[in-house]
DNA sequence: GGGTATTTGTCCGTATGTATG
DNA sequence: TCATACATACGGACAAATACC
């Protein structure tokens, strides 16, 4: 039991970081390594803050919170004294089984706004990545995150008298924005009860799979496609028929071969290829659907952020939501650390829906519903959109200079005009998944576009998917340079 | 083209409002009763400023406000004018289809931390409650929303720096704090790997039924039983066999019999009728699942809130966590609209998470799990709950001396140790259909066990549900007298 | 009809009370 | 106890549009 009166601490006074901040986690890292045994007395509250020279008040806030999380114990009139943290019974010894699975999972996804990563603790598995065209989630540079926490806290301070039930379908206040929004930017047109909101496009299209009757049973998707979509409908048990994609979206020739019931597709802008479908082919879709009773689901998952011109409207608003089941995120618009997208419903499953909601609940933040409803009412999502098209306008444009240049006319770019990413062909003798480990030896990250199909691919010329949502505009040319130089036999 | 000159407002200096929100609320309202045509020129920042005895900038900002959503048009140094408000383009018509099956969902479940409400404009349908034993989230008056805002808070300004992605397990701080509590309150041991964060239970139990392996087909279900659990089984087209319920628990035989490989409990205080599974039947249940192979899910939904004393450890602890799917949830202990749950998966369905974690994305949002993880890292979950145990303890007191009181006898008490509600079963010859719709008339809400049942009862005695944990506690005894009322013949 | 005075929206810094650490 | 941050309210200065003579 001996006392300890003086320890090797420093502060820095004009620290962007708290004081008693400073002092507790120099005082929890020295917990953590052991070095100081169990029941030993730390230094009385005022030597310490002689010895550091700061107030005791500082010092003593360090303790508490060190006291709070159990690393020492504070008796009264008498002293701090260390408790023993080496024995941490809630950790018990890895069998391996886990750890084998924990690493396997290294396929970076596109459209993740989550990123896989490595376990938490080591990432030196993984080579440095400096040039990531992987990262598709939202240019988080434009985002106004101070402007954002106004409308938290406003929505916070609200909620702090009322807090009423939550409501399964979502907030009333969000689902008018979300109508309001979807009829401006999409031409989508529904009444409020068909639109519902949820954490994420997953959880949504889970409601969406319950919904459907027990008849429909087959699935026509994309291929290759949204990998994240098509996981919802294999889970719930629909049986998955992978339809090819030309350069007018989905072939409905074998769409309609298929069987299948109900498709899901991406119109305005074909995931990953980049193909718009033009109205035709949306009649000839809609026309299929009425036909079957088919149900669509059109995931515009980046619509809104054409470059040049407006997109075609929907095709919910073309069949005025007769077949159609619209899909919309706010992860790619504001940060895909916000949890919010919705769905509009056809009538007929909001129907099935108010008949069972209460069996359901919400699954997106309350807060964070009434925060962006009014972000949203002010106008503010309006920005954010015209600011994102202009950044990716001119991020899209360099990579499309860079790309010209480095190849030569050796690569061809496809679905250039909208969103945050766009797709190339190369003229290389290399095999894609070559390149792109040789363009992760140089620092760069890319996916090859096999990685959105279901069976491999009879290997024709090597395509790759080039993120530019999260890759800074400075990086973009040093970037196509090494892996131009990937390329290279 | 008219002017305004003056318009009828009036502020009150010394209100908590803020002088704008006054002037943008009373602008706002004028404009959607239409009382201003559109193309009117409202009164210039000055001149109203001058009205109200309130700065230019005042006016200004609640003018920037109604620019901001749309209600006025601000023209340089000429003036504000009203705009055309009336014409909403994106409401459509209804076609009554829609109409017909809102407001069917009138059925309150006592589980749902979202109350099933009538439609968000008319509450007229339904007679108003004053004494709701339905609302079984959590006692609002317990928790502490400014110190909850600090938390949010200060995740709002560490995220503002480095925002980086979203982990598809849940945010590492969450987990390392959910893996210490698991452990502190419900005896749970695992491995950081084994716990995913999601936004409710139903996120969790979709991804569970995604995970579970395809020759798992048969559920074995408490009868009655939490309905929106089985639902999620049921909408993953598991087989559903309904087993009953003792005094003990699920009954072991007929689970045994049913030939189910899964089978969801909640040991610790059997929703909704209260008991308690013994150390007994609880080892029965883990040797039937290691001779099965069997999945159990272990729901403790309230375990936490025993009154009198600690309850037993967990099953996922006795078993060391080899067949017991654990999971609980923080709505019940904090507030209603914190939608974040947890779940402990075994090590084999670990693995296979961790095999396609790329595939499924996180529900929760990320600021509101890094505010938690502070929150309980710093010990003021733990104050909570203690917070909550002594109040729902006196509610419980309360309850139960006013039962005794009314009935004298006539009415049986069951599973009034633990949690929010207690069930009585009631010596009356009136049905317990009947009995809840005499209570409604006399502004009373109360549940029937019937509705946690699947098929319907053969009809014993009536027994109801009576939830205490949204209710205050003045209310208690005057509900409980109109209830009793309510009761005979 | 052209110059001037006034009115108007807009931008700026500043003061104050409160919450937070 | 003190420093800081934030929301709110205020008044001055400017430039452009408008009204007036």
């Amino acid at each position: 039991m001996n006392n300890l009166n003086s320890l090797a601490l420093t502060v820095e006074r004009h620290s962007r970081e708290p004081l008693t901040m400073q002092i507790y986690t120099q005082l929890r890292q020295t917990f953590l390594t052991g070095t100081i045994p169990s029941g030993c007395r730390l230094p009385s509250v005022r030597r310490l803050a002689a010895q550091l020279e700061v107030s005791r008040n500082t010092v003593e806030t360090a303790y508490a919170q060190l006291v709070a999380e159990g690393y020492v114990e504070g008796r009264e009139k008498s002293g701090y004294f260390a408790l023993a943290v080496t024995h941490q019974p809630w950790v018990v010894p890895a069998d391996g089984k886990i750890d084998a699975a924990v690493g396997q999972n290294d396929a970076r996804s596109a459209t993740d706004s989550s990123k896989t990563l490595p376990r938490s603790s080591d990432s030196a598995t993984f080579p440095q990545i400096e040039y990531d065209f992987t990262d598709s989630s939202v240019d988080l540079t434009v985002m106004d995150m101070a402007l954002w926490r106004r409308y938290v806290n406003r929505a916070l301070k609200e909620a702090e008298r009322f807090s009423g039930p939550v409501r399964p379908q979502g907030e009333p206040e969000l689902i008018e924005a979300v109508t309001r929004h979807a009829f401006e930017s999409r031409g989508a047109v529904c009444l409020k009860e068909q639109v519902i909101i949820g954490a994420g496009i997953q959880s949504l299209l889970h409601l969406l799979c319950a919904l459907i009757p027990d008849h429909y049973t087959r699935v026509g998707f994309e291929e290759p496609g949204f990998r994240q979509a098509r996981q919802i409908f294999a889970d719930h048990r629909f049986l998955i028929t992978p339809i090819g994609v030309d350069s007018q979206g989905i072939d409905l020739e074998a769409l309609t071969a298929s069987q299948a019931e109900i498709t899901c597709v991406s119109p305005s802008h074909q995931f990953p290829l980049g193909s718009a479908m033009p109205v035709a082919r949306r009649a000839q879709l809609l026309a299929w659907a009425a036909r079957r009773r088919g149900i669509i689901v059109e995931d515009d998952y980046d619509s809104e952020l054409s470059h040049v011109n407006r997109p075609l409207p929907s095709l919910q608003g073309m069949d005025r939501g007769e077949h159609v089941v619209y899909i919309g995120s706010f992860s790619k618009l504001l940060f895909p650390a916000l949890r919010i997208s919705y769905m509009i419903l056809t009538p007929s499953l909001a129907a099935t829906y108010h008949g069972r909601s209460h069996l359901y609940n919400q699954t997106a933040s309350k807060i964070e519903q009434l925060a962006l409803a009014n972000y949203m009412r002010e106008g503010q999502l309006g920005k954010q959109v015209r600011k994102l098209r202009k950044v990716y306008a001119r991020k899209a444009d360099i990579l499309q200079t860079t790309i010209q240049q480095e190849w030569r006319g050796k690569a061809k770019i496809f679905g250039k005009s909208t969103g945050s990413h766009l797709l190339i062909e190369i003229d290389s003798p290399l095999s894609a998944e070559r390149i792109v480990q040789r363009a992760e030896e140089n620092s760069v990250a890319v996916l090859p576009v096999e990685h959105f199909y279901t069976k491999n691919q009879a290997d024709n010329r090597p395509r790759l998917l080039l993120s530019f949502a999260g890759i800074t505009e400075a990086l973009i040319p040093e970037g196509i340079r090494r892996l131009a130089k990937s390329c290279n036999a």
